[in-house]
DNA sequence: ACATGACATGTCATCTCTGACATGTTTACT
DNA sequence: AGTAAACATGTCAGAGATGACATGTCATGT
């Protein structure tokens, strides 16, 4: 072992950090229906529009969870629609949860990013995969950062309103274009860095 | 509905994606036996202290890939220690696995941060509860970034040696500081607009 | 001789999400 | 009148991860 904490801190008896894997759809589902109610569909909708590229969710955990939340109370049917159509909205209580959330919640800050994840490996890539495949990143990510200015330019413009929702996406647009221009720059810096030296001290073979 | 894409693309009988949800465990084990043999116990370590920041995983999810892992001959038994220990190596198999993975598997770019989830929930809290909140944030993230930086000093200081994992490891903590600035600096930048007109077009209650 | 703590591996109930499958309803075109 | 497409909801087996629980091994100090 290299350089480290003692294991057994976390290991026999110990209450661990308690952070919550993905109670995020309960509240994502919360705030999306504070906006105004809304069907499973309709949300199904919305996750793969907008906020499915920042934390996606598909129907049948959308439905399931929907269930959920009415059997606790913290939304309700609205209306029945045309074809089986159930909309619903959000109560009292379901309000007070996703706002305790938002000022009181534990906040998970760890970035699980695949690119991330991958390039703890670049090592064993050859030099000239790696290259094309940072090249190909930062090509991503920069068609990403001028997606969503422009999407940012159009509401600056006051194209969608300016209502305190549409700040809300304002600001989370703002993230994803200083994420994304980050990461674009990141790949090209990354592209830069000159291939290492054989590791000496192992004997799996690295890049050449 | 807004904007939008017509929902039947993707409900009926289409193939989706196919993105792996956390086949990310199976190649991080790969990857990182790929540098030395190491028991399940080292790996858990390991993912404690750097892995885990960026890819969490706990004991028993290791345990359990490291055996599926065995059984379909990416890696196997090296050797077997004082205290149960089993350290595992990786085969050729294993290390073409995830050599194939990084370069030519499907990148996943969704950045899953509760901290851009709850951006767009930002407009149901009171103002001054956000900006609380976004001065704690910043404040924490410029902390990973000090961390981070003074790691990567070390580093360029050649205090780990000059091989390609080291490299590796210092690319990616590259990322972190630069993706940590960004949400910094994001984090002030938000603390800086302007609260919302209450929003015409719905009944809830916005922030006030 | 024995207790303590670090080392080390495992099981299990439970939770969440996913892809595949299944189905019913309404509109629009031919 | 018929059929295709969009609208809309659901079920289910299975994968993957988690916290809690359980157990066994070795070194050290008393």
């Amino acid at each position: 072992m290299s350089c480290g904490t003692s294991l057994s801190e976390w290991h026999p008896h110990v209450k661990a950090d308690m952070y919550s894997p993905a109670m995020s759809l309960h509240y994502a589902l919360l705030g999306l229906l504070a906006e105004a109610p809304a069907s499973g569909y309709d949300l199904t909708a919305r996750f793969g529009e907008v906020l499915g590229h920042i934390w996606p969710a598909r129907h049948p955990a959308i439905y399931g969870e929907l269930g959920r939340l009415a059997e606790d109370g913290f939304i309700e049917l609205e209306s029945e629609g045309p074809r089986r159509r159930k909309a619903y909205r959000i109560t009292p209580k379901g309000l007070e949860e996703v706002r305790a959330w938002l000022t009181a919640g534990e906040v998970d800050h760890t970035p699980r990013l695949e690119p991330l994840l991958r390039s703890c490996f670049f090592w064993l890539m050859e030099p000239e995969d790696l290259r094309a495949y940072l090249d190909r990143e930062a090509e991503y990510f920069r068609s990403l950062v001028e997606k969503y200015t422009s999407y940012a330019a159009a509401k600056d413009h006051g194209e969608f309103g300016t209502g305190a929702r549409v700040q809300s996406l304002r600001v989370t647009v703002e993230a994803g274009i200083r994420l994304y221009q980050a990461l674009a720059d990141w790949s090209d810096w990354a592209a830069r860095v000159p291939p290492a030296q054989p590791d000496p001290e192992d004997g799996i073979e690295t890049n050449r």
